[in-house]
DNA sequence: ATGAAAGCGCTAACAC
DNA sequence: GTGTTAGCGCTTTCAT
């Protein structure tokens, strides 16, 4: 029926209608009056042709496009992939679309987002920083707006931010542990991906590839070295390690604490990449958790559930994040104020990996690697 | 210093440049011909203005966002999400955006994005179909282009489609499985998500919610028989299962045929929801693996590796899946055809989690629900 | 090499 | 209640 030729627009239902365009523009934005006789005309007409307003047009009439950014680092990351559904959920209700898009830890290639972001005029973005402060200062001056999700930049505090209380997560896994009995504990923790190149942005092609997510640096163990001040336990430097949250440093770094340290008896992965290089040294090591070491970690992604003996954790409200971030861009824009960060509860999944202190390692256990 | 007015457009950059708006036109794009000194003078002030090229204006002329949409059944299952992750990436190469969302299954929740997909007039999109082919017929028409990944619809064999040699797959499994010496093998598929709502696209409210990804029935368990079949291996209707693929479905399915028949040897789950369960049930029926059953699954996430014993899977290459049906949907646009959907070769990934036949099930286990 | 002008499809005044 | 009109910011002939 429909010739193939070219989608039809607003003139072509008002002609075929009978009407001028704006009576269709109301018909179908319900603003202002229409007749409820013509109204019917218009949709069998727009019907008949297939006719779809052009977001296009109504864009650059209204100088937005309904649509907002998305910026993680990996959309295959549990945590970020829940977050990204939580955006989804709340851009539903309001009716905007989300233009995705992962940055890979690399600062230039953030950047580059953010610049085909603002051609495409977004209403807003949200995102979970990389890197340069100088980048997202702009970003901000250029940007309708901007919300942080999960990390902020230390550099930003004006910028809204919605924050897993991680500090509160990590306290409360110390305190637990410490309340098992344990002393030495490990603490994987996640080092800052990029040497903080602090440069203005040049245009430089140099790209810093830094690693995946990688979380807050150093509120987690700050949090860690709080705790255990507070609980009396003496802070040994020599347990707390920093690697990139990437499989061959994870594990290289969790195999390395857990061999220099044979004494540890129960090790605090930062992180749920962290988290897996822990269970996977334990179990090259052959040390039996929670036998001889008690493994937990932040992030209480699906696999934690699946492990043997299940992984206790906590679990940070990655969904919630991305959903709180979205209402805090689109909703409540209003009130714009140097409002400090929401900060969202986390919970501690006490699971099986966790148990109270033995007196000692089995001898011969874990100080070599095992077939 | 730039007042916070609004943002600057091609004309405040043509006078600041003291050219034609043409000509700015010309030194942002890289068309016609500008001289060095114009071009730099233009670039200048532009940088000056904080200009950047709306997106919008440029679509209304040229009818195109230069953007692509993308359908997936959620974000937060390991395979879409790398599957999302795979179509980001070839995007990126070809200069488009990716406008992301989540139809949860649900027929109608789908036809809704496509049409937010076709108001956005996007070049063309990506999905995995839910259901109700009238609604995709509906939507090729009027979409630029449509290509489906990782599943089909039956009725609609001439969308372009890039596909997992899904029966591949299987059938390695099943002869890796029969090599072992398994002969009663439980096959745990995935039910068809609707009652197949073949209905026109009607307004009606009612929205079947669809269960979480569900991959396409039918392959799979085809696949099973044959290969069985071929392998001169007694097919059992009893052993072939079909759950929802969701957490409870799943673990019901997965518990009700390792308990009706204790004599199963191995397990093969046609998913990594249902082999989630099957890994599950095996645990609180408290039946070892694979000394008790042997289990196997298709998909190859994350846990496969964490679980103990590590899970043997087919991989499916969700990522390449998602880049070839990006390319597919944009750089082959040329060549249209009904060609046949693209298959991707399957890898089995062989780990501990099945052994060689054993005599028989310890007697006393999985007879009834521990502990 | 560059400028003027005509729209792309839509919304929002403003007339009637 | 409905039509007319003036742009929104851009690309693209077509002149020059």
């Amino acid at each position: 029926m429909a010739t193939r030729a070219r989608s039809a627009t607003i003139k072509d239902v008002a002609a075929a209608a009978g009407v001028g365009i704006a009576t269709v523009s109301r018909a179908f934005s319900g603003a202002g009056s229409v007749s409820a006789s013509t109204r019917e005309r218009v949709l069998a007409a727009a019907r008949e042709l297939d006719y779809r307003p052009s977001a296009l047009g109504r864009g650059l009439k209204l100088r937005r496009s309904g649509g907002i950014g998305l910026i993680v680092p990996d959309v295959t990351d549990p945590f970020c992939a829940e977050l990204v559904a939580g955006v989804l959920a709340c851009a539903r209700t309001l009716g905007e679309h989300v233009i995705v898009d992962a940055a890979h830890g690399d600062p230039a290639r953030e950047a580059e987002i953010v610049d085909r972001l603002v051609e495409q005029r977004v209403d807003g973005v949200i995102a979970m920083p990389a890197g340069r402060d100088a980048d997202w200062r702009a970003a901000a001056r250029v940007c309708s707006s901007v919300v942080f999700a999960d990390r902020v930049l230390p550099g930003l505090p004006e910028i809204p931010a919605v924050l897993a209380d991680d500090a509160g997560g990590v306290r409360s896994l110390v305190e637990y542990l410490v309340g098992l009995g344990h002393r030495r504990i490990g603490f994987l923790g996640a080092a800052p991906p990029a040497p903080s190149a602090t440069a203005t942005a040049a245009a430089s092609a140099a790209a810093p590839p830094g690693g995946p997510p990688g979380p807050p640096p150093g509120v987690r163990e700050r949090a860690f070295r709080d705790t255990l001040a507070q609980l009396r336990v003496p802070v040994e430097e020599d347990l707390i390690v920093a690697a990139r949250p990437a499989g061959d440093a994870a594990y290289a770094a969790a195999a390395g604490l857990l061999q220099r340290r044979a004494d540890v008896t129960a090790v605090l992965a930062a992180g749920h990449l962290l988290g897996e290089a822990a269970v996977l040294v334990a179990r090259g090591l052959d040390l039996r958790v929670p036998a001889d070491v008690s493994i937990a970690m932040v992030d209480d992604v699906a696999w934690a559930e699946l492990c043997d003996p299940p992984l206790t954790a906590v679990a940070r409200p990655a969904r919630d994040i991305g959903y709180r971030a979205c209402e805090l861009l689109l909703r409540d824009r209003a009130r714009r104020g140097p409002a400090r960060p929401v900060l969202l509860p986390t919970e501690l999944v006490v699971r099986g990996s966790c148990g109270p202190l033995r007196t000692a390692r089995a001898p011969g256990r874990g100080t070599a690697r095992h077939a």
